[in-house]
DNA sequence: TCTTTATATATGGTATACAAAATACGGGAT
DNA sequence: ATCCCGTATTTTGTATACCATATATAAAGA
């Protein structure tokens, strides 16, 4: 009956328009620089509309989801803006990221096998490879990488579902100069220090240097981050179910 | 010219019929008791369009924002479910809420001035007098509420937002009996030694109890929730939406 | 009886029409 | 010229109609 049968592969038909309409709404807010203008950057449906060639509603679905992302703001019946994000916000979700990876470190210590963390050492030889280039180049994406890969190794899904949405921000925030030049050389160390510990199955030091390592980052915006919230131009009231502003 | 100003609030525009229908839904679904049966939990949208007296584009959108956060699920023309939980997803939920709170307990020690410490004791004089009636009671309700006050502690919009979603999830996940009965007991005294490690102002202690205590949690629904990933009861659950699909 | 295929129905996805509200604009009075 | 007020325009929010597909059901053939 099968003698012949046929060998196929199932067709994607997995992407709806409004997915197509997020990636498609999310790389170009990623791709422009939010922070070049003090002007409100506003998105019109329509305009979307017509030129993505799609009607209204899966752009709006996929507005809607970037809202909930905190990439976009609506207010009522006022448009929909990218938003651009206060030094505070930004040190909030970097504390966030550090208590995640935190904890990623100790899952990792505790469940991960040792061919594991070897393969995360050899990712990092790789990353170290590219570290004069990053120098010049920017650091941030290599340094978010080797985060990533970290927090895959925790294998816990909730914990990379949100890291994801944190590392998207940070890539849009654009951390193209980091500061002093010394922080790209103690940030390669510092990653160096946390694959260690992690093979001495150290979940104390572990934690703690992964934290305070991410954390240092966020010492080191507050500090040297003015420019971020200079003027931010005539921010429009809060809507209503975003959130709060910071004091 | 304001000698005699009427004084009027404003008007209540802020909810919109996306948002009505939003917490209509969450309520609706956190109502009902999702592990009672076995068949999968659909909702109609048309159905609910009625019900609601809405049209079904706000519906929608609701349903969007739900599945966003977890507690739908949306497949591709065959119909929106609520989501069941394993327990594997229930334990990462609570190892992420463990991450946040040992963060939070930094944070206070860090930034919190000790009246607002010392408020948080008394709020808690306030739980622990409930203490007998929780042990008979629901304790989750009351525990999950201490730690939403000591998260607001911490002044992290973000970590509260996320916080927020998980505590929706475990309140909908209903830990009706907390296992052993000193339990609650034990808790209640994790409790107590969280607020003094804040009040000594001890950074270290304070993560580590804040993040043990809510770990403690996790490994215990790991060890003794068997249930969960299993067949469960047969109580036919009484919910509007809830509609049995033909085998 | 069993298998296969055609058809009907149900359901989410998309497009479009309509309503409501915010804003811009312009005329007229002072 | 300036201010007030009504109107037009723009833009989002909501309702509804239509589309494509998954599933159930019936029909047909072995």
């Amino acid at each position: 009956m099968n003698s012949a049968r046929l060998s196929v592969r199932p067709l994607d038909v997995s992407h709806s328009l409004r997915e197509k309409a997020y990636d498609a709404l999310k790389q170009a807010i990623m791709a422009m620089n939010i922070y070049a203008t003090r002007d409100e950057l506003r998105l019109d449906e329509r305009q979307l509309s017509a030129d993505l060639r799609v009607s209204r509603t899966p752009i709006r679905e996929a507005i809607s989801r970037l809202a909930h992302e905190g990439f976009l703001r609506v207010e009522q019946r006022r448009g929909v803006f990218v938003v651009r994000k206060t030094k505070h916000e930004i040190v909030e979700m970097i504390t966030v990221w550090a208590a995640l990876e935190g904890m990623a470190a100790r899952l990792i210590v505790e469940h991960a096998s040792d061919k594991e963390i070897a393969q995360l050492r050899r990712m990092f030889a790789k990353f170290e490879n590219n570290r004069l280039r990053a120098k010049i180049d920017e650091y941030s994406e290599t340094n978010i990488r080797f985060h990533q890969q970290l927090l895959q190794l925790s294998k816990n899904a909730l914990i990379n579902q949100i890291a994801d949405i944190l590392f998207a921000h940070m890539r849009s925030i654009r951390l193209t100069t980091i500061g002093e030049d010394d922080r790209v050389e103690r940030s390669i160390i510092d990653h160096m220090h946390i694959i260690e510990a992690l093979e001495h199955r150290d979940t104390e030091l572990a934690e703690k240097l992964a934290r305070q390592h991410t954390q240092d980052l966020a010492i080191h915006i507050e500090l040297h981050w003015q420019f971020l919230d200079s003027e931010a131009g005539t921010p429009p009231a809060a809507g209503a179910m975003q959130r709060r502003i910071p004091a």
